[in-house]
DNA sequence: GTCTCATTTCCATATTTCTGAAAATGTGAT
DNA sequence: ATCACATTTTCAGAAATATGGAAATGAGAC
């Protein structure tokens, strides 16, 4: 990941409607959504919801699939991850971090839980 | 989380200078920096600095701290955190997962690295 | 108090983004 | 080929954001 495809990616969820369809799709898993049945559960009319999809597919965070006469989005999980991987890059310089429930590693997360 | 506070976490890291800022503050740790040896290290001017650490800083992602005559700077880990975790809410409807190392919970990424 | 240094606020300009209706495109059924 | 449906593109205006220089604020040193 580099910074320019880091900051599309987070311009893209930056906004509330696609964040909103971000998250429905996280939770939607494999199947993905049609983009019609998005629109609906968003109340979002369809140009501007076409407009989102786009902007949320050329950021790479989700994956367009045609099914018969409906384009399916889905969430792209890996891209995420590779997001915030970038994010958190090098976090604290290696230091001590198992003090802050913060950058723990994600072992310290789970046990933490 | 709410969806109000994601967006504007967000948007305040979607943004080039912005975005090498937080980086450049997590690698930092929990001793932070100056804003003006953030100014120093980005290449950015003061003003324009002072701009987008107060973005970041209403957004919650960055601390502030006063220390004799400069303001430390320091990531907020929790709310980076937080962040995350409002955008994987309820990943794949508690589905699978296991086959995607994509949503993969914290342990079974870190095996398969 | 005065002087200096670090940082922020003010300001105008330039750029980017969001919106929704109408028209265009693509896909499958008959 | 024609029809009906799903989605995207086009378009213009409105709103939000980024920029950097100059001036203002705040904190410590003398």
């Amino acid at each position: 990941m580099q910074t320019d495809a880091a900051v599309k990616s987070l311009s893209a969820l930056a906004q509330e409607h696609r964040l909103a369809l971000f998250r429905l799709l996280v939770q939607a898993g494999e199947a993905g959504m049609p983009a019609g049945a998005i629109a609906e559960a968003l109340g979002v009319p369809n140009s501007s919801l076409s407009f989102h999809l786009g902007h949320l597919h050329r950021a790479g965070l989700v994956l367009q699939e045609r099914q018969h006469r409906s384009l399916i989005y889905r969430a792209n999980y890996p891209a995420m991850n590779a997001l915030v991987a970038y994010l958190l890059e090098n976090c604290c310089a290696g230091a001590p971090c198992a003090e802050n429930a913060s950058c723990a590693t994600p072992e310290q997360e789970r046990k933490s839980a």
